[in-house]
DNA sequence: TACCAGGTAAAAA
DNA sequence: TTTTTACATGGT
């Protein structure tokens, strides 16, 4: 059983996609054009697996989900309305290219980079947990300790015999001992961080999803960082990731700085303030275009040099 | 081997 | 009030 979504253009699925192809198969990836995650609808978990024909300007994305359950009309309602959530398919990228085409870098990336749109969680608090697990160290590292997390404390489906499992709920992580998180790898700190804000999810103390719902994006910045081991880069990045805001910007981002340095300043070291001032350029964009920049540093791209 | 990698809170000055 | 330090782990 296949159902089609509806994709707002240009969106380009194999290039939107690209970010997940070094993904753990059991747990998220993009592989031979198909990529698979499972996912919660209405509490029943579900392996999707989605597909692209057409082009960047007419795209048609496909969906099928899969599960050990009878999934009802409902059910696969809300995949499609998640698979609109996983990729940003709502999106519009022409406000971006017409706000950033002055920017030369930037007008370059976006003519390469044609109809890329940056991914979002399934879950705030999965975009929140990241990002704790992501503090000082290497996205190499970070993943791993993810992915042990997610295949430790995940909830297993089970499909045609493969075995994939869903980001832990914050109940599953709650009442998890610190030893346990540390386990992972997690230093003592992060994995109290990761528990403890699990623990403000459950109390019913703060209901992360209801911060998308916020106009004002340095108002959901204060509520993040009163949650211990949340600092501001921490609430940029849980926001541009999860949210679908892309004005936020984590400045203070080391890997930003090396890429904005690389494509702005002739690989030249920057600090943060000449960070924010490039990102000026932007306006309301920033996230997407950071994006585009790490994209671009990964993908080892530069710009072709003009001929005289 | 030592140092760095998409920070943060707590200790020390 | 501002500056320094511990933190875990994999890559180079």
């Amino acid at each position: 059983m296949t159902l089609t979504v509806r994709a707002v253009p240009p969106f380009d699925f194999d290039l939107s996609a690209m970010i997940f192809s070094e993904g753990d198969r059991q747990i998220r990836r993009y592989e031979a054009g198909r990529f698979w995650q499972v996912i919660r609808a209405n509490g029943k978990l579900v392996l999707i697996t989605v597909k692209a024909s057409g082009t960047a300007e007419k795209p048609a994305v496909s969906v099928e989900p899969r599960s050990d359950r009878e999934l009802s009309t409902s059910d696969r309602k809300t995949v499609g309305e998640n698979v609109r959530l996983l990729f940003n398919l709502d999106l519009d990228l022409k406000p971006f290219y017409e706000c950033v085409k002055d920017d030369a870098i930037m007008a370059w990336l976006t003519r390469r980079f044609w109809g890329l749109k940056s991914p979002t969680t399934a879950t705030v608090f999965e975009a929140l947990v990241d990002s704790i697990v992501e503090q000082q160290i290497s996205l190499n590292v970070a993943h791993m300790l993810q992915n042990r997390m997610i295949r430790r404390f995940g909830d297993e489906l089970r499909v045609d015999g493969e075995v994939y499992f869903g980001y832990p709920t914050p109940e599953r992580l709650a009442p998890v001992a610190v030893g346990q998180l540390r386990d992972c790898g997690l230093t003592q700190k992060k994995a109290e961080y990761v528990k403890n804000a699990s623990r403000v999810v459950t109390s019913g103390q703060l209901d992360l999803e209801k911060l998308k719902a916020y106009e004002d994006t340095n108002a959901i910045i204060r509520e993040l960082d009163e949650i211990r081991g949340i600092g501001v880069w921490t609430a940029e990045l849980t926001i541009v990731r999860s949210m679908q805001k892309l004005n936020a910007l984590p400045a203070d981002d080391i890997a930003l700085k090396r890429a904005i340095g690389h494509y702005y300043r002739n690989d030249r070291k920057i600090n943060s303030q000449e960070a924010r001032q490039i990102a000026g350029k932007w306006g309301n964009w920033k996230g997407l275009a950071g994006y585009y920049l790490e994209m671009a540093e990964r993908s080892g791209i530069e710009p072709e040099a003009s001929s005289s």
